[in-house]
DNA sequence: TAACTCCTCAACCAAGTGGTTGATTAAATC
DNA sequence: GATTTAATCAACCACTTGGTTGAGGAGTTA
């Protein structure tokens, strides 16, 4: 599971996680600073942050007593891209079908092209 | 992890699974021509379609010799809806922080308001 | 009805995951 | 220099996951 695309959907299909993302959306923020509102300790969410980071969606600060953490937007590119592209073919495949089912008559018999209606 | 972001997400950080998403964009198939590609089991892929299928991504034909699998278009709604979010909220803060960078001069003192260029 | 085919269910296994606690490193402050 | 503070590392635990094999269920066909 290496490829970059399997761990940040991975790394976004939990829901801390997510809510991570959520908050540094709106800024940085220290380590410490995001495990205070969670009951876990803060070496889960550390743990939560490396699996972020793995997955390229966070970077932190090398190194510092207080390491600002960081959201990468570019990262979600990937996912959209991946996304957008199989959603698409999936609705112009359901177009195609919409388009054929026009050819049909009442009977479901398939109209000559010569008899169809021309939009 | 029983909200239904976190399963989309999930199942699609399985390599497997995105193949069969890109598969099914295609058109519908059956469980056996899907399972065909890969070198695992028939019982495998059946397990990762109902993986797809709890998540929503993919529906059967409810009881037939030969189920027919499908995709369902409209769930990656959920995932581009929560990414662009957080995406565009991230780029906002970018350019805010580009703003903030404009008012500083080049020893990286606040410009006081009344000295600042008028864009 | 019997046989065959497509698929699912059940039990099992090795590896991974999300959490814990305790020890350790490294920066900031006294 | 000693102490506190911030964060990571390491070992452990219960549970999940992705795969296996074997048996069973439900259509289809002879």
């Amino acid at each position: 599971m290496s490829d970059q695309l399997s761990l940040v959907f991975a790394a976004l299909a939990e829901p801390t996680r997510r809510d991570i993302v959520a908050r540094l959306a709106v800024g940085d923020a220290t380590v410490g600073e995001l495990a205070e509102p969670y009951a876990m300790s803060l070496q889960a969410v550390s743990k939560h942050l490396k699996v972020l980071e793995a997955a390229g969606l966070v970077t932190k600060t090398p190194a510092a007593q207080r390491r600002s953490v960081h959201l990468e937007a570019e990262v979600f590119d990937l996912m959209t891209k991946w996304i957008e592209r199989y959603q698409r073919q999936a609705e112009e495949r359901y177009q195609r079908l919409d388009a054929l089912l026009d050819q049909l008559d009442e009977d479901g018999n398939v109209i000559p092209t010569d008899e169809r209606k021309t939009s």
